[in-house]
DNA sequence: GTTATGTGCAACCCGTCAGTTGCACATCAG
DNA sequence: CTGATGTGCAACTGACGGGTTGCACATAAC
Protein backbone atom coordinates (compact mmCIF):
# COMPACT_ATOMS: atom_id res chain seq x y z
CA UNK A 1 0.00 0.00 0.00
CA UNK A 2 2.88 1.96 -0.62
CA UNK A 3 2.93 3.60 2.87
CA UNK A 4 5.84 5.79 3.52
CA UNK A 5 7.47 5.89 6.56
CA UNK A 6 10.20 7.76 5.99
CA UNK A 7 12.67 6.41 7.91
CA UNK A 8 13.38 3.23 6.39
CA UNK A 9 17.39 3.33 7.25
CA UNK A 10 19.04 1.76 9.82
CA UNK A 11 21.89 3.39 11.40
CA UNK A 12 24.81 2.69 9.05
CA UNK A 13 27.79 4.46 10.33
CA UNK A 14 29.55 5.23 7.38
CA UNK A 15 29.32 1.48 6.43
CA UNK A 16 27.06 -1.73 6.73
CA UNK A 17 25.17 -3.63 4.91
CA UNK A 18 21.49 -2.39 5.21
CA UNK A 19 18.24 -3.41 3.52
CA UNK A 20 17.98 -0.70 1.33
CA UNK A 21 20.95 -1.69 -0.55
CA UNK A 22 19.46 -4.85 -2.42
CA UNK A 23 16.59 -2.66 -3.03
CA UNK A 24 18.21 0.00 -5.01
CA UNK A 25 20.16 -2.25 -6.39
CA UNK A 26 17.08 -4.07 -7.60
CA UNK A 27 16.35 -0.67 -9.43
CA UNK A 28 19.79 0.02 -10.81
CA UNK A 29 19.16 -2.24 -13.62
CA UNK A 30 17.62 -0.66 -16.35
CA UNK A 31 16.94 -3.25 -17.97
CA UNK A 32 15.26 -4.48 -14.30
CA UNK A 33 13.45 -1.76 -14.13
CA UNK A 34 11.82 -1.99 -17.70
CA UNK A 35 10.68 -5.53 -16.24
CA UNK A 36 9.33 -4.52 -13.22
CA UNK A 37 6.96 -1.73 -15.53
CA UNK A 38 6.36 -4.46 -17.80
CA UNK A 39 5.08 -6.46 -15.33
CA UNK A 40 2.87 -4.00 -13.64
CA UNK A 41 1.31 -2.74 -17.13
CA UNK A 42 0.60 -6.46 -18.26
CA UNK A 43 0.10 -8.12 -15.31
CA UNK A 44 1.75 -11.20 -13.66
CA UNK A 45 3.60 -12.97 -16.46
CA UNK A 46 5.70 -16.06 -16.74
CA UNK A 47 9.53 -15.28 -17.07
CA UNK A 48 9.22 -17.28 -20.92
CA UNK A 49 6.37 -15.14 -22.18
CA UNK A 50 8.45 -11.85 -20.12
CA UNK A 51 11.25 -12.51 -21.84
CA UNK A 52 9.62 -12.23 -25.67
CA UNK A 53 9.11 -8.91 -24.94
CA UNK A 54 12.83 -8.28 -24.35
CA UNK A 55 16.36 -8.79 -26.65
CA UNK A 56 17.63 -11.00 -24.31
CA UNK A 57 17.81 -14.85 -22.95
CA UNK A 58 14.84 -16.13 -20.74
CA UNK A 59 17.62 -16.91 -18.64
CA UNK A 60 18.46 -13.17 -18.22
CA UNK A 61 15.59 -12.36 -17.18
CA UNK A 62 15.02 -14.79 -14.78
CA UNK A 63 17.98 -13.77 -13.38
CA UNK A 64 16.49 -9.83 -13.09
CA UNK A 65 13.50 -11.42 -11.32
CA UNK A 66 14.98 -13.33 -8.92
CA UNK A 67 17.16 -9.96 -8.33
CA UNK A 68 13.37 -7.97 -7.93
CA UNK A 69 12.57 -11.09 -5.97
CA UNK A 70 15.02 -10.72 -3.45
CA UNK A 71 14.50 -7.13 -3.12
CA UNK A 72 10.84 -7.92 -2.56
CA UNK A 73 9.61 -6.16 -5.54
CA UNK A 74 8.35 -8.77 -6.91
CA UNK A 75 6.73 -12.08 -5.70
CA UNK A 76 6.79 -15.83 -7.78
CA UNK A 77 3.76 -17.61 -7.99
CA UNK A 78 3.96 -21.39 -9.26
CA UNK A 79 1.03 -22.56 -11.69
CA UNK A 80 1.59 -25.82 -12.89
CA UNK A 81 4.47 -25.52 -14.49
CA UNK A 82 3.79 -22.29 -14.75
CA UNK A 83 5.73 -19.42 -12.56
CA UNK A 84 4.36 -16.26 -12.51
CA UNK A 85 5.77 -12.82 -11.86
CA UNK A 86 3.45 -10.27 -10.02
CA UNK A 87 4.69 -6.90 -9.12
CA UNK A 88 4.51 -5.82 -5.36
CA UNK A 89 4.71 -2.58 -3.64
CA UNK A 90 5.44 -2.42 -0.15
CA UNK A 91 8.87 -2.51 -0.90
CA UNK A 92 9.29 0.54 -3.31
CA UNK A 93 8.29 2.67 -0.68
CA UNK A 94 10.93 2.28 1.40
CA UNK A 95 12.92 3.81 -1.91
CA UNK A 96 10.54 6.75 -1.81
CA UNK A 97 11.21 6.92 1.67
CA UNK A 98 14.44 7.36 1.56
CA UNK A 99 14.35 9.83 -1.12
CA UNK A 100 12.00 11.93 0.88
CA UNK A 101 13.41 11.62 3.80
CA UNK A 102 17.09 12.54 2.49
CA UNK A 103 15.81 15.29 0.90
CA UNK A 104 13.85 16.43 3.81
CA UNK A 105 17.57 16.83 5.10
CA UNK A 106 17.93 19.91 3.18
CA UNK A 107 14.20 20.55 1.92
CA UNK A 108 12.31 20.87 4.45
CA UNK A 109 9.12 21.70 2.40
CA UNK A 110 9.45 17.51 1.06
CA UNK A 111 8.95 16.51 4.46
CA UNK A 112 6.21 18.09 5.02
CA UNK A 113 5.00 17.04 1.42
CA UNK A 114 5.31 13.61 2.30
CA UNK A 115 3.74 14.40 6.11
CA UNK A 116 7.05 12.27 7.79
CA UNK A 117 7.93 12.07 11.21
CA UNK A 118 11.40 13.77 11.15
CA UNK A 119 13.51 10.50 11.99
CA UNK A 120 14.79 10.49 8.65
CA UNK A 121 18.27 9.42 9.05
CA UNK A 122 20.93 7.41 7.35
CA UNK A 123 23.64 9.41 8.04
CA UNK A 124 26.72 8.15 7.60
CA UNK A 125 28.67 8.45 11.32
CA UNK B 1 11.30 21.92 -5.54
CA UNK B 2 10.76 18.23 -5.23
CA UNK B 3 8.49 18.39 -7.60
CA UNK B 4 6.76 15.18 -8.20
CA UNK B 5 6.10 14.86 -11.88
CA UNK B 6 4.53 10.99 -10.90
CA UNK B 7 5.02 10.78 -14.69
CA UNK B 8 8.82 10.41 -15.34
CA UNK B 9 9.17 7.55 -17.31
CA UNK B 10 8.77 7.38 -21.05
CA UNK B 11 7.77 4.83 -23.03
CA UNK B 12 10.58 2.30 -22.02
CA UNK B 13 9.63 -0.10 -25.13
CA UNK B 14 11.90 -2.55 -23.64
CA UNK B 15 15.32 -1.19 -24.00
CA UNK B 16 16.57 2.24 -24.19
CA UNK B 17 19.29 4.46 -22.24
CA UNK B 18 17.08 6.90 -20.46
CA UNK B 19 18.58 9.59 -17.97
CA UNK B 20 16.84 7.73 -15.04
CA UNK B 21 19.89 5.23 -15.52
CA UNK B 22 22.83 7.94 -14.40
CA UNK B 23 20.55 8.33 -11.11
CA UNK B 24 19.24 5.79 -10.04
CA UNK B 25 22.79 4.27 -10.78
CA UNK B 26 24.12 6.99 -8.84
CA UNK B 27 21.58 5.70 -6.07
CA UNK B 28 22.61 2.17 -6.29
CA UNK B 29 25.14 2.26 -4.44
CA UNK B 30 25.42 2.13 -0.61
CA UNK B 31 28.58 4.46 0.04
CA UNK B 32 27.08 6.86 -2.54
CA UNK B 33 23.91 7.45 -1.00
CA UNK B 34 25.99 7.74 2.52
CA UNK B 35 28.43 10.62 1.01
CA UNK B 36 24.78 11.63 -0.57
CA UNK B 37 23.26 11.92 3.54
CA UNK B 38 26.83 13.42 4.98
CA UNK B 39 26.72 15.77 2.30
CA UNK B 40 23.16 16.76 3.17
CA UNK B 41 23.91 16.77 6.98
CA UNK B 42 27.06 18.64 7.08
CA UNK B 43 26.77 20.70 4.62
CA UNK B 44 28.86 21.54 1.60
CA UNK B 45 32.50 19.95 2.17
CA UNK B 46 35.23 19.11 0.24
CA UNK B 47 36.05 15.79 -1.03
CA UNK B 48 39.45 15.65 1.33
CA UNK B 49 37.49 16.39 4.82
CA UNK B 50 34.29 14.26 3.39
CA UNK B 51 36.94 11.07 2.74
CA UNK B 52 38.03 11.28 6.62
CA UNK B 53 34.39 10.17 7.41
CA UNK B 54 34.68 7.28 5.31
CA UNK B 55 37.16 3.96 5.52
CA UNK B 56 38.24 4.90 1.54
CA UNK B 57 40.55 7.45 -0.02
CA UNK B 58 40.08 10.42 -1.43
CA UNK B 59 40.12 9.34 -4.98
CA UNK B 60 37.22 6.52 -3.86
CA UNK B 61 35.11 9.49 -2.42
CA UNK B 62 35.72 11.61 -5.74
CA UNK B 63 34.74 9.08 -7.81
CA UNK B 64 31.61 9.02 -6.19
CA UNK B 65 31.45 12.25 -6.42
CA UNK B 66 31.61 12.40 -10.12
CA UNK B 67 28.86 10.15 -10.42
CA UNK B 68 26.77 12.11 -8.23
CA UNK B 69 27.58 15.16 -9.90
CA UNK B 70 27.04 13.59 -13.22
CA UNK B 71 23.62 12.18 -11.74
CA UNK B 72 23.05 15.71 -10.85
CA UNK B 73 22.48 15.15 -7.23
CA UNK B 74 25.55 17.01 -6.13
CA UNK B 75 26.88 20.42 -7.30
CA UNK B 76 30.38 21.30 -6.90
CA UNK B 77 31.70 24.67 -6.43
CA UNK B 78 35.46 25.93 -6.42
CA UNK B 79 36.98 27.91 -3.85
CA UNK B 80 40.54 28.86 -4.18
CA UNK B 81 42.11 25.89 -4.21
CA UNK B 82 39.22 23.67 -2.70
CA UNK B 83 36.20 22.33 -4.17
CA UNK B 84 33.11 22.43 -2.06
CA UNK B 85 30.42 19.40 -3.19
CA UNK B 86 26.67 20.51 -2.16
CA UNK B 87 23.81 18.17 -2.25
CA UNK B 88 21.10 19.39 -4.83
CA UNK B 89 17.62 17.92 -4.73
CA UNK B 90 15.82 18.50 -8.59
CA UNK B 91 16.98 15.23 -9.73
CA UNK B 92 16.20 13.16 -6.68
CA UNK B 93 12.70 14.33 -7.48
CA UNK B 94 12.63 12.13 -11.00
CA UNK B 95 13.61 9.26 -9.12
CA UNK B 96 10.74 9.46 -6.77
CA UNK B 97 8.49 10.06 -9.56
CA UNK B 98 9.40 7.14 -11.17
CA UNK B 99 8.76 4.90 -8.06
CA UNK B 100 5.20 6.47 -7.61
CA UNK B 101 4.40 6.38 -11.51
CA UNK B 102 5.67 3.04 -11.62
CA UNK B 103 3.54 1.73 -8.39
CA UNK B 104 0.63 3.70 -9.33
CA UNK B 105 0.09 1.47 -11.98
CA UNK B 106 -1.04 -1.43 -10.29
CA UNK B 107 -1.65 0.51 -6.75
CA UNK B 108 -4.46 3.18 -7.13
CA UNK B 109 -3.38 4.36 -3.89
CA UNK B 110 -0.19 5.25 -4.40
CA UNK B 111 -1.50 7.57 -7.00
CA UNK B 112 -3.25 9.64 -3.79
CA UNK B 113 -0.03 9.59 -2.52
CA UNK B 114 1.52 10.99 -5.37
CA UNK B 115 -1.42 12.95 -6.24
CA UNK B 116 -0.16 14.85 -3.13
CA UNK B 117 2.53 15.99 -5.92
CA UNK B 118 1.50 15.90 -9.04
CA UNK B 119 2.37 19.73 -9.76
CA UNK B 120 0.94 19.71 -6.38
CA UNK B 121 0.39 21.26 -3.10
CA UNK B 122 3.24 22.78 -2.05
CA UNK B 123 6.47 21.24 -3.31
CA UNK B 124 5.54 22.55 -6.68
CA UNK B 125 8.15 25.14 -6.94
C1' DG C 1 60.88 31.13 -2.74
C1' DT C 2 59.76 27.19 -0.10
C1' DT C 3 56.80 24.20 2.18
C1' DA C 4 52.39 22.34 3.15
C1' DT C 5 47.90 21.24 1.76
C1' DG C 6 44.46 20.18 -1.75
C1' DT C 7 43.01 18.67 -6.34
C1' DG C 8 43.44 16.09 -10.94
C1' DC C 9 44.82 12.33 -13.77
C1' DA C 10 46.08 7.66 -15.07
C1' DA C 11 47.18 3.09 -14.49
C1' DC C 12 46.30 -0.80 -12.23
C1' DC C 13 43.86 -4.99 -9.32
C1' DC C 14 39.94 -7.53 -8.46
C1' DG C 15 35.40 -8.58 -7.70
C1' DT C 16 30.89 -8.63 -9.20
C1' DC C 17 27.35 -8.90 -12.50
C1' DA C 18 24.68 -9.04 -16.91
C1' DG C 19 24.13 -12.16 -20.33
C1' DT C 20 25.17 -16.47 -22.53
C1' DT C 21 24.98 -21.58 -23.42
C1' DG C 22 23.98 -26.33 -22.36
C1' DC C 23 21.55 -29.63 -20.16
C1' DA C 24 18.60 -31.89 -16.67
C1' DC C 25 14.13 -32.01 -14.62
C1' DA C 26 9.04 -31.17 -14.40
C1' DT C 27 4.53 -30.86 -16.35
C1' DC C 28 0.93 -30.69 -19.89
C1' DA C 29 -1.08 -32.64 -24.36
C1' DG C 30 -1.76 -36.40 -27.55
C1' DC D 1 4.46 -43.56 -23.22
C1' DT D 2 6.07 -39.83 -26.23
C1' DG D 3 6.79 -35.38 -27.50
C1' DA D 4 6.44 -30.53 -26.51
C1' DT D 5 6.80 -26.76 -23.60
C1' DG D 6 8.42 -24.56 -19.42
C1' DT D 7 11.49 -24.13 -15.47
C1' DG D 8 15.98 -24.79 -12.76
C1' DC D 9 20.86 -25.15 -12.27
C1' DA D 10 25.73 -24.51 -13.33
C1' DA D 11 29.63 -23.01 -15.71
C1' DC D 12 31.65 -19.68 -18.50
C1' DT D 13 32.79 -15.05 -20.55
C1' DG D 14 33.33 -10.16 -20.94
C1' DA D 15 32.77 -5.80 -19.21
C1' DC D 16 32.15 -2.47 -15.97
C1' DG D 17 32.94 -0.36 -11.48
C1' DG D 18 34.83 0.34 -6.81
C1' DG D 19 38.97 1.04 -4.70
C1' DT D 20 43.86 1.58 -4.69
C1' DT D 21 48.52 3.80 -5.53
C1' DG D 22 51.66 7.17 -7.47
C1' DC D 23 52.63 11.42 -9.17
C1' DA D 24 51.95 15.97 -11.34
C1' DC D 25 49.84 20.38 -10.80
C1' DA D 26 47.68 24.35 -8.25
C1' DT D 27 47.02 27.30 -4.47
C1' DA D 28 47.68 28.87 0.20
C1' DA D 29 50.74 29.97 4.09
C1' DC D 30 55.00 31.49 5.93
Amino acid sequence: MLRVDARASDDPGVTGRRPLDELFDALADPTRRDVLQRLVHTGPQSATVLAEAFPFTRQAIVKHLKALEEAGLVAAERAGREVHYRATTERLAEAVAWLLGTSAGWDRRARRLAGLSPTAREGAG
